[in-house]
DNA sequence: CTATATAGGACAAATAGCATCTTATTTGTC
DNA sequence: GACAAATAAGATGCTATTTGTCCTATATAG
């Protein structure tokens, strides 16, 4: 029930990107370097941003990466499910042939409260907001595991 | 981000439990049956239910599990936490020592809400409520893997 | 043409999830 | 006390996922 390293490290890219002059194409190495990301595993989920239409790549000499929309207009729901794929809680939201009876079940219908809940909270983050609040070189985001 | 199997059968177990005679006991076996839960598996997972304090294991012959409290008192959260740990959702909630400056991270604050949030919604489930709703047999949980 | 970037597939180590096996222990009954 | 019916608990194994790394290919600016 947590997110998961990929998911912390997009969402670090994308923080880090809302801070930069609008429209600017940013190395993956700098990025990298800033946020504490490996850099070629950045790589990967640079694609899965891209294919959500999040950011973009540009390849050759002087490439990188540059946010594809305004950060306003991306959310924290969005970032995170780019790469970790569509949040559900059980086995039994995601596919309800695999549940005998879930219009009846009560049960379902908390995991389905639960689930929207949540998607609901992330869906309000954008990252102008985020951006806002945290200024601070690399300290923008939480950085686990020197714990 | 999502359940594991071990807190669905956790569920299914707790659920059919609060649909038998109260302070009943019924054997594992029982469960394990009519719930589609492995019965070793569920020997685990009972036990880690008996020190939150939700049941109660009976050794020896006509042994088995009875529920400690009354289906209303117990909700989804606690039986759920109580096989997964407590619900986070990334790991700079969890050890704030590992976050550099939670205090002032705009997305500290969106986790924090995010979780507390889904919490609440699991903590307002009863099994009262559940158990009524969910009354047909076998099919009064959510099983998945057959797809 | 060359230097600088990213693309993308293969691979590997670590961790977590999902059990199962085996042996021991507890308890009720005859 | 002996036996049968249950659960307890540790060890073990399999699989999938996560978290990367490596290597070769390709794109682009100058």
């Amino acid at each position: 029930m947590r997110l998961t390293r990929a998911a912390e490290y997009a969402v670090r890219c994308v923080l880090y990107m809302s801070r930069q002059p609008e429209k600017s194409v940013i190395s993956r190495k700098e990025i990298s370097r800033n946020m504490e990301i490996p850099d070629q595993f950045l790589g990967k989920i640079a694609q899965q941003l891209a294919r959500a239409g999040i950011m973009e790549i540009l390849q050759g000499a002087r490439g990188g990466l540059r946010l594809f929309r305004a950060p306003e207009s991306i959310n924290l729901l969005e970032v995170i499910e780019a790469v970790m794929g569509e949040i559900f809680l059980n086995d039994c939201i995601m596919s309800p042939r695999s549940c005998r009876r879930s219009p009846t079940c009560a049960v379902h219908s908390v995991w389905e409260k639960a689930r929207s809940g949540l998607r609901q909270t992330l869906g309000d983050a954008d990252f102008r907001q985020l951006s806002m609040t945290a200024l601070e070189g690399l300290e923008s985001a939480c950085i686990p595991g020197d714990d």
